[in-house]
DNA sequence: GCGAAAGTACGATCGCTGTCAAACTTTGAT
DNA sequence: ATCAAAGTTTGACAGCGATCGTACTTTCGC
């Protein structure tokens, strides 16, 4: 007995609404971190399971929540698949700097840095 | 029966080594973040008493020592008094755009915002 | 229709962290 | 010498949040 696919998925919020503290929350978690540059490097959406990360599969649903709640991905379904995107724009226009300086800083956190 | 007023502080680390995760954990919480912008509004290092925050005299220890162990601030005596300093520079270097972004958000968090 | 695929929802743990009060330490002033 | 000022240390406690397994829901392909 379908609901239609449309109200599927929780509601976004405005990212103006987001308090600066659930930001840093969602952001000071390493798999979200690594949830966000993996969207920074792919420059594409991805379905919930098309990312590399080290948590079953209901610990991921949590994690992405959060990260919907804290305005940093939209989500939206595309057959079975849940689809994550990244609201670099719009969360840019709010957080500015913000994204761009985890992201980089995190990319050379998860790298093995071999610099002399 | 005196210790030279040198080593009463515990080690800084070299910011450089200080994972990024550390950083996050020490600004996601509010007080923290109070003590930065505060110490960077000021412009000017201050003793652990003289911040505004809303903790008892121990909290607030705890919470410059995870200040100090993320490279933020940089920590020595003035006779009975532990000044507090802004490791900007060092940081910067480090966490390019970090910390203003984060500073300048929490400054719009805190402020009534009075905007038509 | 039926089964598989993709996630979600729900409880239940469990460890971490922010908090405080009380006792202690060091320095400066009297 | 003593006392006050400024913080620290220690121990205890409470609440949050990351995690998992299990059961459930929705959609797609046959």
């Amino acid at each position: 007995m379908g609901v239609m696919s449309a109200d599927r998925i929780p509601p976004h919020p405005d990212v103006r609404a987001v308090p600066l503290q659930r930001v840093l929350e969602a952001l000071a978690d390493p798999v979200r971190r690594s949830i966000v540059t993996q969207l920074c490097d792919t420059a594409a959406d991805l379905k919930c399971g098309g990312f590399d990360i080290p948590v079953s599969n209901s610990t991921a649903t949590h994690h992405f929540r959060i990260l919907r709640e804290a305005g940093l991905i939209r989500q939206y379904y595309v057959g079975t698949s849940r689809m994550n995107a990244l609201r670099r724009d719009e969360f840019d226009d709010v957080f500015p700097g913000l994204l761009d300086a985890v992201v980089s800083a995190d990319r050379r956190s998860s790298r093995p840095d071999a610099t002399a």
